[in-house]
DNA sequence: CTATTATTGTCGCAATTTGAGACAATAAAT
DNA sequence: ATTTATTGTCTCAAATTGCGACAATAATAG
């Protein structure tokens, strides 16, 4: 973690997504001894591409390779260059400054967001944090800097690409139930879908493969189980 | 253009649309000497906001304020690191390659895109161009780097907003025919369009305020003229 | 002044998509 | 066997879209 090793300026923050109980959450790291809270980030390296550089932290995150990861938007005001907070992070951390000197410099941040499987993941804090946790959207901690501008128009983004790419599966198991997938939809979206025309315009795109039925014991008709799957060679995006 | 002036490693590239002749076109650059052409790019200063920086580069190279722009991708690979395209570039124009060493690093790129009107504009070349000229989108030199993936990007991310933002009459007069907004729609997305359907749906979001008509001289009825202007207290983001 | 021509604003109709409710099927419990 | 909750599917109305048609009209030609 060098000065020579990262690009100058240039920092990434991650919007990790999953689905638990109903609601959409994402992951939220709190800095040692700081009360300090912010979105999953970090650099690129010199000979690193930049989305190498962030599927890297996820890795380290999450412990997950091959993640859905979209692109959407780079911060660059020079009102998010508080080099006071920086500065309190390393403190707090007994870094010295003088090594890290170059964490203090103005940056520009790249966002992502990522949709996984919230069972997949192991939250893993890094060096200079004491947590690394789920929270729901309608329920953050205060975020540091603009990242809760971050946070914001990351679902804004991930809404307007939520029908143009079919990405509401990323967030679930392999195999899930119709109303599984609805309850996602519903939860990313933030209003009730009508069940039948819901269920027929998913099945209408033929991108579900349906399998046998899932008996949870419950004491009603069984649904189906479907997996994400092109049926005919289309392509991902729609339109 | 001190190397204490501008962020390292950070530049931005922009794709200036007009509309001319039926055809969408953007803005190239020539550099001195070299054969290359590029789009319009700059850097960002020490002080100075992302989207600003790319504001002043857009008023150097058009002359115009209050530009639509819309920031679409950060392009951030390695392989767009090619010190010699640089280094040709600057020698061909005289530069010490020492006091200009910083721009021999590795850039990362945020990409914007930027609507105008096509008139409007007297495209002005920079210290290091020899020329800014409009090149339809559909013949199109060959570009250095990686820019031609950005122009392509670009319009891909424009076709994609077309609906939702409504951003067609950027690239006309304030006041403009049906038949102008449709030909550009039609430029944009690279298809054509049904006359009634299309100015049926135009009109119906009600956008558009009617003006008296243009009479042309033609031998036919004169079409209206419009502008665009929210009546109700409408936002602009559809949706 | 009348006929012609090209283009415009608008309408009608069929086809398609969407919204909302209804109903039979069914897995488990009573 | 009956009850309960949920599912898959269907029907019908409402809204949207694709496509052609038609009258209106600005200028020109005769």
């Amino acid at each position: 973690m060098e000065q020579t090793c990262y690009l100058r300026h240039i920092a990434y923050d991650s919007v990790i997504f999953g689905f638990s109980g109903d609601k959409l959450k994402i992951l939220i790291t709190k800095y040692h001894n700081t009360g300090l809270f912010a979105l999953p980030g970090g650099f690129v390296r010199m000979d690193e591409n930049l989305n190498d550089a962030v599927r890297r932290g996820l890795k380290e995150r999450t412990g997950l390779d091959n993640i859905y990861l979209e692109q959407f938007y780079t911060f660059g005001d020079v009102a998010r260059f508080k080099p006071e907070v920086m500065k309190t992070i390393l403190e707090a951390n007994n870094f010295s400054t003088l090594n890290y000197e170059w964490m203090l410099d103005r940056f520009i941040s790249i966002a992502y967001y990522a949709l996984i499987n919230y069972k997949d993941v192991v939250p893993t804090p890094d060096v200079l944090s004491d947590s690394c946790d789920w929270y729901s959207m309608d329920d953050l901690p205060p975020l540091m800097l603009d990242h809760s501008e971050i946070v914001k128009k990351a679902l804004q983004n991930l809404r307007d690409n939520l029908e143009r790419r079919l990405v509401g599966m990323n967030l679930l198991n392999p195999l899930f139930t119709m109303n599984e997938l609805q309850r996602v939809y519903e939860a990313i979206l933030g209003e009730k879908l009508h069940r039948g025309a819901f269920q027929r315009k998913i099945l209408s795109m033929g991108i579900l493969k349906r399998h046998d039925k899932q008996y949870t014991g419950a004491a009603n008709k069984a649904p189906f189980l479907y997996s994400f799957e092109l049926s005919n060679g289309a392509k991902l995006e729609i339109r």
